[in-house]
Parts: C-alpha cells; sequence; structure tokens
DNA sequence: CACGATTAAATCGCACACGATATACATGGG
DNA sequence: CCCATGTATATCGTGTGCGATTTAATCGTG
C-alpha cells in the first residue's frame, strides 16, 4: 500500500490552525477577557493578581522571588510593583541585611482584599467549562510543556 | 470513613501552582521566549508572523477579517499593520467598494519570505517535547477551551 | 583590604493588547 | 433624498512583557 502518509505535508505545517502554539496564545488571551471583569470589581490586572496570590500564600518576598515563580523580569515587575504600591497594597523596602534586594510585604488593605478575591478561582473554573480532572490533566501538561520550552532554550 | 474529602479545599484553590489559567499564561511566555530568537531573524514578532501566515494562506483580507482569526481588536491591529507597511511585507489599501473597509496584501517581499520561515513551525514543534500525536491532541483541547471561554464571555 | 566580578533592581525603548471613544462611510426607512 | 442607525477602522491611554543597559551593593581572590 503505497497510499499516502499520515503525517503532514509540509505545507499544512505552515496553517495557522496547525500551531499549538497559537493555540496557548489565544487561549492565553481568552483567559484574560473572562478574567478582567473579575478583576476589575478589585482594581488589580492580572499579574498583579499573581503577585497578591503569591504573598497571601507566603509574605515578605523579594522581586526576584516574586519574578522566579511567575517567570516574569525585574523589568516587569518594578514598574508593576510601584503600582501595587501606589494602590496601597504592598510596601516595598530595601532589605537592611542586603541592600540589593527589595522586600515586597503585604500592607493591611492587601491582606484584606484576599476575602474579596475568594470566588475568583471557582469563577474561571467554570467559565472554562472542564470538570476538576480534565482541568488538572490539562494544567500539569501545560506545566510539562513550559518545562520543555524552558529546557530547550536555555540549551 | 470521615475522612478528608479528595476534593480541594477552598484554601488550596488560591495556590498558583492550581491555575490552568495561570499555566496556559506561563507557557504562552515560554513560548514567546523560544519563538523570539528564531521570528528576529525574520525582524518580525509574534502577532506580525500571525498575520503573514494568514496572508500566506490567503491574500488580500480586511483588517476585519485578520482579527477574527487572530482573536485581536482593530485596535491591536491597525498599529501592528502599519509597521509591517512600513517594513514592506504588505500595503493597505482601503476598499474602493467599501471605503469603510481596509485590505491587506502581500507584497512580492512579503510573500518572498514565506521560504525563510519554513523551518519555525519544526523549530518550535522540537523545543516543545511533544510527539506529533500529543501535540494534536493538547491542541484541540485548548481550542475546545478557548471556545468554552467566549461562550461563557458572550452569556 | 582592595578591586574586579557577580548579583539585584531599576531604567529605557519598543511592541503588543484592550476598553473607550472618535471618525468616516454605508444602509435603510420615512 | 435625508437622516438615524449601524459598521469598519483608527486613535488614545494604561498596563504589561522583554532585551539591553545602568546603578548600586556584595562577594571573592589575591
Amino acid at each position: 500500500m503505497p497510499g499516502p502518509k499520515r503525517a503532514p505535508k509540509r505545507e499544512d505545517a505552515l496553517r495557522l490552525g496547525e500551531f499549538l502554539c497559537f493555540a496557548v496564545y489565544s487561549a492565553s488571551h481568552a483567559f484574560n477577557r473572562v478574567r478582567k471583569p473579575l478583576l476589575d470589581e478589585l482594581g488589580l490586572t492580572y499579574p498583579q493578581y499573581l503577585v497578591m496570590v503569591l504573598l497571601w500564600e507566603q509574605d515578605d518576598q523579594t522581586v526576584g522571588s516574586l519574578g522566579e515563580k511567575l517567570f516574569l523580569e525585574s523589568s516587569t515587575l518594578t514598574p508593576l510593583l510601584k503600582r501595587l504600591e501606589a494602590l496601597g497594597h504592598v510596601k516595598r523596602t530595601r532589605d537592611p541585611v542586603d541592600e540589593r534586594q527589595v522586600r515586597v510585604r503585604l500592607t493591611n488593605k492587601g491582606r484584606a482584599m484576599r476575602e474579596k478575591a475568594r470566588d475568583i478561582p471557582d469563577c474561571i473554573l467554570e467559565a472554562s467549562g472542564l470538570e476538576i480532572d480534565e482541568l488538572r490533566r490539562l494544567q500539569s501538561e501545560l506545566v510539562a510543556l513550559r518545562t520543555a520550552l524552558e529546557r530547550y532554550q536555555r540549551d
């Protein structure tokens, strides 16, 4: 049987619909559009919210520590953290032991916001239309993908 | 057996690692960091590249048509298309039949770039560390997710 | 202890991305 | 035919993201 192979022809590889990375890119934007009205109630953007989540998990972190967990550079975080500070949610102070580092701490206002943010994960879960098991599997596949991409990038 | 249920406690729901949407968000950035050096050789950003892919598939599209396929607003596309025009890859002209519409067409230079872009999908596939079947499944799950999010957003 | 190397943030320039609004054009009902 | 309504882009302001560079502080080695 010399029929055509299952593998896509090179031509097909340039079709937008075939791109995993476009699926990720567009899903990311779709999430953002769903999250936005929820976060607007808190007066936060998504990356600002992520910083708050990290600080709710563990207060008093350095810029570098936050950046490592969020995969963001200081060039992104520094202005973002200044906005969070201007909003009164966090306080930025140089570490007296190592003056190079900046420690980010919640204010009372920032800590209090945690309550108002409780419902957000459930809302987003509902919007995704996924069962919890599907969600967990997809989530872990994406983490594995991210890890593979990072390894490829380093080497 | 009154032991704790498998379902996560509400506390857990606020852990960053549990967020599907953070997995998508961070995977999207990870893809971007892998793509960037490849696209730098073409002198294009990723959304610019996506527009070129669409035009290689089908030349002569309106801003609205491109935006619908990429899920982007005219406020994003208009400046992007002007940059592509300034680079000499496309030509923007008002449709003489309906002057509200702007038609985007490839220049010879833009058409010629297709050859130089051939290897990009394979490079990204390799970086993802996935087999083609896994990739297709993940890709279609993400498309389904995006569709669910859009439906939720509309209603 | 001095000084070059390293590290942590910050700064700068550029390009998205979007909501809100504006503008120009098209369309249809009276 | 005129005007209200709707549609297709464009403009503006804000907030990411990142690479490249800068600044300031610390570390390591002689």
